[in-house]
DNA sequence: AAAATTTGTTTGACATAGCAAACAAAAAAG
DNA sequence: CTTTTTTGTTTGCTATGTCAAACAAATTTT
């Protein structure tokens, strides 16, 4: 009883909200992209305003996850540039789980990891990837329990009956 | 590239917050438990004030989700039970896939499956449902499968080398 | 060099979601 | 039938996160 009424509230504790992550990873991507990350930059890639940027990118520099250069360059601080990644790699985790396992649509596979990438506590990631691992591995049991498992997702159609 | 950039902000257009969903499941449960919901009892059962109670209420109200009686009794519509129960059963399923299957610790599973409860889109949960039912199942294969998962995840102590 | 555009900030607004504190009305206790 | 307690609302505050619009500074075009 105390559990679930507890539980919930640590939603807000989460160490990033989800707008959060994302200006942490789209400052990621573009380094990666273009080597550089400039406010206007990040706002055109979210799509968002300058002004809402600017606000968002100065709390976050508070926090010291975001870094700026003496010509307003941005950068990820270490602890920034580690929640991203790890946000990333929950991304990529939780997209093939939906799409190769559980056959999800692409398009909802992506949408459902990208709301849910910056909850994963570090333990369920760590034991999620193994098992996405195990399970589309080389390990003969495995590809003959995924096939089983596909088999009975894509039922839709029964070959009209004795009609 | 699109995708990605477009993906991020349907967050927002979840058809619950994290917080509206509390207040729908603290009403169904209060319901089954004691057969009403005063706002008191939900602000007690969430640890929020009775003031901040107040104000959600009113937008849930506004939003046709929660519906109050002629004594200020709260009862939820049915567009509100669908939610609530929805929600309720997503959590279910994730308790039941972190706990069983990947073997998450009790309490972080409880933790992660209440903060990603309300986002699972129908389409995910479904297939999840499947997946879980199966794997959790008496199909030969599934337990087998199942028990070769859970012995790779628990590896922490290798056997005291030849000492 | 002057004009135009781009860049980043600030301001005022709105929505969500919480708090504390003051208050009114209803219910329970004396 | 008063007094006390409980219940629910309102008010003023905080914080996040968005917008539009106005603006200054820097850069680019012409």
């Amino acid at each position: 009883m105390k559990n679930q009424e507890e539980t919930w509230k640590l939603f807000e504790q989460n160490p990033l909200t989800h707008s959060a992550a994302h200006y942490l990873i789209t400052i990621h991507e573009l380094l990666q992209e273009q080597g550089y990350a400039r406010l206007t930059d990040i706002a055109k890639k979210l799509d968002i305003t300058r002004g809402s940027a600017s606000i968002s990118i100065k709390t976050l520099k508070k926090k010291n996850l975001i870094i700026e250069d003496h010509n307003k360059f941005l950068k990820l601080s270490a602890e920034g540039k580690k929640l991203a990644t790890s946000i990333e790699k929950n991304d990529q985790l939780l997209v093939a789980f939906f799409k190769e396992i559980l056959l999800v649509k692409p398009e909802q596979a992506e949408i459902d990891a990208c709301k849910i990438e910056h909850l994963l506590s570090p333990e369920t990631a760590a034991k999620l990837q193994q098992f996405v691992q195990l399970i589309t591995g080389n390990n003969p049991l495995a590809k003959k329990f995924l096939s089983t498992v596909h088999k009975q997702h894509l039922p839709a159609k029964k070959p009209a009956s004795k009609s």
